[in-house]
Parts: structure tokens; sequence; C-alpha cells
DNA sequence: AACTATTTATAAGA
DNA sequence: TTCTTATAAATAGTT
């Protein structure tokens, strides 16, 4: 359609080509317009010309996304799935992995075992055994360390009373030095052990803290 | 460009609307299979029927992905942002909860409670207990059901013994009838009760099964 | 970009 | 739908 007829191959003259481009491009995309028109059409066109440039024709009052939808459905193409394949199957790979978490859970919970067979209800027990060791050990280390934290924090009350009562001591020996006398009865009731620091006793800052450990 | 011009509008006539989106998608499509050929385009071209029919052309060689890849890019329309968003962000929710569950898991089964406080551990230890308890309940529940089918199987064991002894009488009250004596002693070692069916015994069918149960 | 001779597409009819 | 064909439209080569 034109001055001379021309075979469907590449041109190879650049500027040739370039030109046919853009005229065929304007047809095209006025044919869209054309179809989209006359026969209510949906239509998506994109092209790219040789050297990247891009042009698009898409029919209006048609979101671009409805039509590649639509098209992903019918032609059952992958397109962006491809992209969101890999995003998919992790997901599934990580609910099952899920789901199987979620009812050895509910199995160490002594739910759901009412259709376990036997040998798995004993592995199952063994396992609740275990961990009952395990947890329990760990309680009986937390015992000790707290206890032991707890007869150096005695040991230090001890002293520090210890070296309260000698500085009141030496206190009162300065006031009877001075000729000032006071009651030493009031001071010293409940100090008997005259070689500290183990004489003291002190409360228990969590009193009932030893009936669980 | 036919036997008459026609103004570019909604064909009224249904027939002839068809009629001419048949022509026209076909022209459509082989000017994008020509400029394909001649310029080097890239055309990716989506075509939908008023009645939902659809036809698409895209240029060879050419995966409709790095099309519609570009056109995202170029166009710096959405398209499929939205999706892999969403996906990517149930990829995180599931993993996080993933997360979670293992670390319960591996609590239950004893396991990284060294950093745990006291009170968790003690919530631990009622979980366990209380698995355990399920756990054992069930295998209880278990072992009545074996028991019981067990004994079932067990009396008719007796009954079948009985019916067969019994046949093992009448032929021998058969065999004397015809003057042919047999010493009974040999069939009726093991058979002391005159009245069936308890007197006999069976071996369990699997005789260690009660160790465990 | 325009122009225009020709080719191509297609509207209407069969 | 498909074919035919007169005619409109597109466009190759030219300016």
């Amino acid at each position: 359609m034109g001055r001379g007829k021309i075979e469907i191959k590449r041109i190879e003259n650049s500027t040739n080509r370039q030109v046919t481009y853009s005229k065929r491009r304007n047809g095209i995309i006025k044919k869209a317009g054309e179809i989209t028109v006359l026969c209510e059409a949906k239509v998506s066109l994109i092209i790219f010309s040789n050297n990247g440039k891009m042009h698009a024709y898409h029919s209006p009052e048609t979101a671009v996304e409805d039509i590649l939808d639509q098209y992903h459905k019918i032609s059952g193409k992958r397109l962006w799935d491809a992209k969101h394949e890999n995003l998919s199957n992790e997901i599934d790979r990580v609910k099952k992995e899920n789901d199987n978490m979620q009812i050895e859970l509910r199995h160490l919970k002594g739910e759901d075992i009412t259709s376990l067979p036997y040998p798995d209800l004993m592995r199952l027990e063994d396992a609740l055994e275990n961990g009952l060791v395990g947890v329990r050990e760990k309680q009986m280390e937390m015992y000790k360390l707290h206890k032991k934290n707890h007869k150096m924090l005695e040991d230090e009350n001890n002293q520090l009373a210890y070296m309260l009562h000698k500085q009141e001591m030496d206190g009162n020996m300065r006031e009877m030095e001075a000729g000032v006398c006071s009651n030493p009865s009031d001071r010293d009731y409940h100090y008997q052990n005259p070689i500290p620091p183990y004489g003291f006793r002190v409360q228990p800052m969590q009193p009932n803290l030893q009936d669980r450990m």
C-alpha cells in the first residue's frame, strides 16, 4: 500500500525502517482506537521500537490491570506470576511447615491425640517427659543460683550490720569519753554474737519463693 | 475503506458489528505482525470482543512478561506491584508465626530455656504436665479398649475350643458305638471344666503388649 | 513533514 | 463464516 509493494521482511535501511515504524505504529494505534469504538472491544496494545521507545494504546475506561488480569486468566500464561511463583511457593512451604508445627504443638499439649496410633502416643509421652526433665533441671539450676545469691546477700548484710554496729560502738566510746551516757541495750537487742558476720538473720527478699523452688 | 465510508462510532447492528470486529481484528493482528518483522518492533496486543472472547498477538521470541515488565517500568504504573507487596507481607506474617511456634516447640522439648525467666519456666512445666496427663489418659483409654477386645477374643476362642471338643466327643461316641475304642486321655488332657466356654486359657496374641500398656 | 501513486484493508453484498 | 469487489484508508517512495 504505497508507491511500491514491499516484502514483509526486516527493512535494512535504518532511516527507512524508523520512518516506516512511525507510520505503521500510528496506523495500528488508530485502528486499535477504531475497533474499540466501532465494536466495543477492549484493547491493550504495547509497542516497543527497535531503540527501546515505547508506545501504547489502551481502550478508555479500561484499566490495563483488568485487561492483563483477564489475559492472564484466559491464556493461562504465567505473566507476572512467574515473578510471584517463588513467593507463592515460599508461602506454601512455610504454611505447611506451620501446619505441621501446629499439629505437633497441639499433640504436645494433649490435644487432638484421639486418632494417634499407640507408638506415636508413646513417643509423645517420651518427648513430654524429656521436656519436663529439662525444664526441672533448669529450675533446679536457677534455684541453686538464687540460693547462692541469697546467701551472698545475707553475708553482705551481716557484714554491713556488723560494721554499722562497730561504728556505733566507737561512737558510744567517744560519747562516753566525752561524758555522755546512752543505754546500749536499746541498740543491741538483736545482736548477740560478738564475732560477725554470721550472727545476723535477714528476711528473704521473696519469702515464698522457696515454696516453688 | 470499503464500499462505503463509515463513521467511527459504535455499530448498532449486532451482526454487522460482529463481522466488522472479526475483519478489523484480523487486520490489526496482521499489521502487528508486519511491524514486528519490518521494524524489529516488540508488540503486545490483546483484544477482547464485546462478548468476552480474547485474541492476542505477541511478537515472537519475546516473552510477554518482558514486554509487560518494560511497560511497567516505563509507564510507572503499578500493575502487579500491589500483588507483590501482599505476598511479601503474607510471607513475613507466616514466617513470624513459624518462628514463634518453633520457639515454643523447642521450649516444650526442654531446649533453649536457659534465658527463660522463672515464671515462664513454671508455665512451661504446667503445660508439659497437662500434656502428659492428656497423653496418659488417652493411653489408659486405649489400654482399656485393647483389654476389652482381648477379653472378647479370649471368650470367642474358648467357645470355639469347646465346640471343637464337643464335636470330637460326638465322634468318639460314634466310634465307640461302632466298636472302635480310643484312649480319651490323649485328647482331653487340657480340658477340665465340663461347663465351657470359660475353662480354656489361650495365649495372648502379643504377650509383651501388656508390659507397656 | 507533506505528497501521491499504489497497495491494502474492509464495508457491503452474495 | 467466507468470498467478492468496489471503495476507503494506509502507506512506500518521493519531494
